[in-house]
RNA sequence: GCGCCCGUAGCUCAGCUGGAUAGAGCGUCGGACUUCGAAUCCGCAGGUCGCCCGUUCGAAUCGGGCCGGGCGCGCCA
């Protein structure tokens, strides 16, 4: 089961047929070699056949005189085979530079190997890319897990806020990068519909109709008049006195999500996610389990299991206790009739299991971490698995502004919304859209597990200088190179031959094709970990890559295209190595490639080209320069 | 007090299923434009990987203990 295993591998076949299918690029050559070594080692008995459990490593070292790819196979095995780390390497490196595809070994340090292989093993790579294009890196779709993603999930009493960015962010983009490894995902967001906080919001705007201040607890800020105005002007039968109960609430909860037209405070959070480019499949409403008895049934079960507890002073609690709580949790409270939220999500959690998902995964704010226990007790009563139950907690957006901490209330009226932060980015930047990808790029360029510092005013303002234009650039670049080539030069990167592929042989074109290779084991750990940033840092890498290699050629007076000091000169054609810009063009095709894929991974927009904005002209106000605070 | 997360360059962060000389961006300083897109590139400087023990050929990485910071421990959601 252990990836990097490649026992447990040969011993299962279908686990080798898997593994060959899946294309895992330089390091998986010498990895393979090696295994193929061992086999011939163990069959001539000169290693035990223990060696098979061991798990060693392939990798591009980290100093170019290492080789192309090392492995510390030689160390790893000293111990069960009962030889010195080097002397293993030195039966191991002649048979070893035998194989196929590798040019030298060399035995290094503690016992390492470092490998030089062969330039055809990178070539491969370029094939691979063209074969699948976007698809490249990606499992077969479908063939993975029914996973339901419960995101977001913020409370619709106001619109989602920079802080709620980063879960919706954050659970998109492990959406994807499930995706892209062949689950099958439904994403959904819980619509929190029912309860105290949805009645203080009605009554809220009933105030703000009459003119009144809110109630105690209630919401103040500006959309709350908003709303207000809109219920007066399109449904006051909602207003009076004899109106339906939870009918004002209801068409608050409605324009929340789904917006009014034309006002900047109340865009709708179906909206502004959409702007972002997340999109559920479903949205559960709370207020439907009630009205559904689905909380009535899941009580029941409760109830049937044993696990309720009447409380002295009539509530109901639930003996979350037995499990990892450390105490039991009241469903409802001492007035025997008014429901918890936990009552609630009891009822979904059984409703969600009840729709037959393989595995469920809810992304959390570590605030909401005391909660998980809850749930694992929930989901125990409904006979889930609790290793296919997984909840994945980022930590907080801690707000700054000028550097200053800065705390938002929903009373103070002082909300920062996703919408205001995408909004200024946008216009600095020129382009819709650029708010949205700057945002995730911000979010997505830090682990889940790291808590964040955003300053206001930098998150708005400081926008040109963010490394997410770095890479989008990356992408545009290559964009252009290819477009010139077309209409300057009538070429177009063409489907890979061996003959063109072997003209790639500079060292910087070889170790991109090795950076490439690893693309499919990035997504897949990615994936697995549910790191998404992990996409970002290769992405970032790559474009460095790249964009270092760009200006290299120039100094080493070469170039992918005929420049003009060429075609200057009278029959520079006949010096012309035109299948060398054919095979450059296809390689920079499949950067392009790879690149857009892993962009779209991350929920980032990858321009085919740029507008530069005229530096210092309209820089925001930049007497004030500098004071790098954040990022 | 208990639980989870974090502590790595001046700042913001990668690296953590143990591997060779710990990396990137920003910032500082110095260089590279005849632009296949300079929103770029190259270089210099900058580190007790919070501290202490332990595990072993080898620890930023694993284990234990401290110190410091964030969050949680509601009949709020």
């Amino acid at each position: 089961m252990r990836s990097g295993a490649f026992a447990s591998k040969l011993a299962d076949p279908a686990a080798i047929e898997y593994r060959r299918s899946e294309f895992m690029g330089v390091e998986e050559h010498l990895r393979e070699s090696v295994v193929t070594v061992l086999e011939e080692l163990v069959a001539s008995g000169q290693l035990p056949p223990e060696v098979r459990t061991a798990v060693f490593s392939s990798e591009r070292p980290k100093v170019a005189e290492h080789g192309h790819v090392a492995t510390n196979v030689a160390m790893v095995l000293a111990r069960v085979a009962k030889v010195k780390p080097r002397d293993l390497a030195a039966t191991i490196q002649p048979r070893l530079q035998a194989q196929p595809g590798i040019r030298q070994v060399d035995i290094a340090g503690p016992g390492f190997l470092n490998v030089w292989l062969e330039p055809q093993v990178f070539q491969a790579v370029l094939h691979e890319v063209q074969q699948l294009g976007l698809g490249y890196g990606r499992a077969p779709a479908a063939t993975g897990e029914r996973v339901l993603l419960e995101f977001v999930s913020a409370n619709p009493t106001g619109p989602l806020l920079v802080s709620h960015g980063r879960g919706a962010i954050f659970g998109d983009a492990v959406g994807r990068a499930l995706e892209a490894s062949g689950h099958r995902v439904t994403r959904e967001y819980y619509i929190n519909d029912f309860g105290n906080q949805v009645r203080l919001l009605a009554e809220s705007v009933r105030a703000a109709a009459a003119g009144k201040d809110p109630p105690e607890g209630g919401y103040g800020a500006a959309y709350v008049k908003v709303l207000a105005e809109w219920i007066k002007a399109n449904a006051s039968e909602a207003l009076k006195d004899d109106a339906p109960e939870g009918l004002l609430a209801r068409l608050c909860i409605g324009r929340m999500l789904d917006g009014i037209p034309g006002s900047d405070e109340v865009r709708g959070i179906r909206n502004t996610l959409g702007s972002m480019g997340i999109f559920f499949d479903g949205w559960y409403s709370e207020e439907s389990l009630h009205r559904w008895g689905k909380v009535d049934a899941a009580l029941l079960q409760l109830r049937e299991r044993g696990v309720l507890l009447e409380l002295e002073d009539g509530a109901l609690a639930f003996k979350t206790s037995e499990g990892e709580d450390d105490k039991d949790r009241v469903i409802r409270k001492n007035d025997g009739r008014t429901y918890t939220y936990f009552a609630s999500d009891i009822a979904y959690h059984g409703d969600k299991v009840g729709r037959g998902y393989e595995r469920l995964i809810n992304v959390l704010g570590a605030d909401h971490h005391g909660y998980v226990a809850r749930l694992r007790a929930a989901l125990d009563v409904f006979g889930f698995e609790q290793q296919r139950f997984e909840v994945l907690l980022y930590q907080l957006v801690s707000l700054l502004r000028d550097g200053q901490p800065y705390k938002m209330g929903k009373r103070l009226g002082n909300l920062i919304t996703i919408d205001e932060v995408t909004d200024e980015i946008d216009q600095a930047a020129g382009r819709k859209g650029a708010g949205a990808d700057a945002l995730r790029y911000y979010y997505l360029s830090r682990s889940s597990e790291q808590p964040i510092k955003l300053d206001i005013e930098i998150a708005k303002q400081q926008n040109l200088d963010n490394p997410v234009f770095y890479l989008q650039y990356g992408h545009a670049r290559l964009c252009a190179i290819l477009r010139r080539a077309k209409e300057v030069f009538g070429l177009e990167a063409p489907r890979f031959g061996v003959a063109h592929a072997a003209k790639l042989v500079h060292p910087d074109e070889l170790a991109m094709l090795q950076q490439l290779g690893s693309y499919p084991r990035v997504v897949r750990d990615a994936a697995r970990e549910r790191a998404p940033h992990k996409t970002l840092f290769f992405l970032q890498e790559l474009s460095q890559q790249f964009q270092s290699y760009f200006t290299r050629l120039k100094v080493e007076r070469d170039a992918i295209l005929p420049q003009s000091w060429q075609t200057s000169q009278p029959g520079w054609e006949a010096t012309w190595d035109r299948d060398k810009t054919l095979a450059r063009l296809a390689w920079v095709d499949a950067i392009r490639t790879v690149y857009a894929a892993g962009l779209w991974l991350l929920g980032i927009s990858a321009p085919e080209r740029m507008v530069r904005p005229s530096a210092e002209a309209d820089g925001v106000e930049s007497d004030d320069d500098a004071e790098p605070a954040t990022s």
